[in-house]
DNA sequence: CAACCGATCACCT
DNA sequence: GGTGATCGGTTGC
């Protein structure tokens, strides 16, 4: 398995601020591709590019869970933008959303898939894949082409992560920018919803392998 | 390779 | 008691 270069892979990263998740998750969304999910734990740095996004707004929005209102469950939606929502899904898996829009109002963007970029050995340890060879990009996007894989790869749980604050230096679980551009972005239906569920509201980086599935048209 | 299915939890009605 | 912003293994074209 390749090792991890010397150079520390966010030496030109910094935190986005606030006011980035400050606006509608529509325009966050089509902006957070490209930006790097960073999680610190155990000395460790574990990053990955984000390739795949859904936007969920408000009371507009029925698939999104700020739809019925304010609840002990989605309180984070209606806080301060940059927080780490997390909830369990279908008994399984936990999903990353960050909290956009101005306090009080509800709105995120769910993180849906990200190229790994730092920290590989410990995401396949997390994913359970430390048998996997990893030079190849085929194996590569199985690590967090998805958010529940993404979740695991970074050892993210409701438990652990909610409400975290993404955007404070202090935090061990971080959005920032490096300067990557995107290219090209593609925009689809959102995955695996019933309501609401012809808004256009998904954004993936065209033509990445790392997206969790390719939707025809 | 698409389609189906089981796992099995937190929340809301 | 029903539902769901998923995944991975299996089945059957």
């Amino acid at each position: 398995m390749r090792r991890e270069t010397g150079h520390d892979p966010l030496h030109h990263a910094s935190i986005l601020p606030r006011s980035f998740f400050n606006r509608d998750p529509r325009e966050v969304s089509a902006e957070l591709l490209g930006k790097l999910i960073v999680r610190r734990e155990r000395g460790k740095l574990l990053a990955g590019r984000v390739v795949e996004v859904e936007a969920y707004l408000g009371a507009d929005d029925l698939a999104a869970h700020a739809a019925a209102g304010r609840t002990e469950r989605n309180s984070v939606l209606f806080g301060p933008p940059g927080h780490a929502y997390v909830y369990f899904i279908y008994g399984v898996h936990y999903c990353l959303n960050i909290s956009c829009m101005p306090e009080g109002e509800a709105g995120c963007v769910l993180v849906r898939a990200m190229e790994p970029v730092s920290g590989i050995e410990e995401m396949a340890k997390a994913r359970g894949l430390s048998d996997l060879d990893f030079g190849s990009a085929r194996n590569l996007r199985l690590l967090a082409s998805g958010p529940g894989k993404l979740c695991e790869a970074l050892d993210i749980t409701r438990a652990r992560d909610n409400d975290k604050d993404m955007v404070s230096p202090r935090c061990d679980l971080q959005v920032m920018e490096d300067g990557y551009l995107v290219g090209k972005v593609g925009i689809t239906q959102r995955i695996g919803i019933t309501k609401s569920a012809e808004m256009p509201l998904r954004y993936v980086v065209a033509g990445s392998p790392f997206v969790s599935v390719k939707i025809k048209n």
